[in-house]
DNA sequence: AGCCAGGCTCTCG
DNA sequence: CGAGAGCATGGC
């Protein structure tokens, strides 16, 4: 089954689909012009493998669809949807480039990166789940972490002969103990935090999706503020990861001040309130911005 | 070896 | 209230 999708310049498939993989064949990979990843629709599993078929000026992609039930065309619908919030097709990233263009040092990193999508979770839950892990410790062994979990309590699905992973339901986790959920690393607290959110969810005391729908940023950083195991940062995370929302800068965090240091400061350390001052001239952009410093830095684009 | 890493909660004073 | 301890694992 096959879909194309062509949408908005820019956008550069290949360097957005390198960023996007996690090097994990079985959970999400990108190699040999080829990004593929499970995704879930309808309780059904469906492998997705994308390729370009166009240009950063002209991009149009091939979506493969493969699924060991039929595919229904409400399936195709959604799947092209999730797809689109994937890699943020619908972001105008000329928006972005317009408001910073005064910035020079954005300016240039922009032109750089140009056409570079960040990546956008297919569920609210993932991208909070995944900011909780990353809570504190180093991205290596939060990442490693984000792997045990996915792989203990993931949806497993064989397509050909390979296995894929989806990222757990919160009904799946709210299924295990604490004692379960630490032996992938975590520590009590985030075990406490991830089942507790995880059964609010299973027992629809709450809904994570609606935070999409909500037009003011602050309200949904204070909604999720308020549940136990997030903060401002996780939750300003949260809401650039998965709900297309680039309003917010996560100041507080440590990459990311160190990123802006980097490239605007001379590498000296600064102060979660510097960032934001700085970040200020990026408007209602600050996320996106946030992105492409950091890319920025793990590329070593130096100018 | 020991210290730190994209934070947050809990406990004291 | 504000400050301080504690937490998990991997890399340097």
């Amino acid at each position: 089954m096959n879909l194309t999708i062509k949408t908005n310049p820019p956008f550069d498939f290949e360097l957005s689909a390198k960023i996007f993989s996690d090097g994990d064949e079985q959970i999400r990979k990108y190699q040999d012009g080829k990004y593929w990843q499970v995704i879930r629709i309808n309780d059904k599993l469906i492998l997705i493998v994308i390729k370009s078929l166009g240009t950063v000026d002209k991009p149009e992609i091939s979506i493969e669809l493969k699924s060991n039930e039929e595919i229904s065309d409400d399936v195709k619908r959604k799947a092209r949807y999730i797809i689109n919030s994937l890699f943020n097709l619908d972001i105008d990233l000329n928006l972005f480039y317009e408001e910073i263009k005064n910035d020079k040092i954005m300016k240039q990193l922009t032109q750089k990166l140009r056409g570079l999508k960040s990546p956008t979770t297919s569920t609210v839950f993932e991208a909070l789940i995944d900011s909780i892990v990353e809570q504190q410790i180093s991205l290596n062994v939060a990442h490693s972490m984000e792997k045990k979990l996915i792989k203990s309590f993931g949806d497993v699905s064989r397509f050909g002969n390979t296995v894929y992973y989806a990222f757990p339901t919160p009904q799946k986790l709210a299924s295990r103990s604490i004692e379960q959920l630490r032996k992938c690393g975590l520590s009590s607290g985030k075990a406490e935090y991830i089942l507790e959110i995880s059964k609010l969810i299973a027992d629809e005391k709450l809904d994570l999706e609606k935070f999409k729908k909500y037009k003011d940023a602050k309200k949904i950083i204070d909604e999720l503020d308020n549940i136990r195991g997030i903060g401002v940062w996780t939750a300003e995370l949260t809401m650039i990861r998965a709900m297309q929302k680039f309003e917010a800068i996560p100041a507080d965090d440590l990459g990311v001040r160190r990123c802006i240091s980097h490239y605007y400061c001379k590498d000296k350390p600064i102060s979660s309130e510097d960032a934001r001052r700085i970040a200020e001239k990026w408007g209602r952009w600050k996320g996106l911005a946030s992105f492409y410093l950091i890319m920025a830095e793990i590329l070593d684009i130096k100018f």
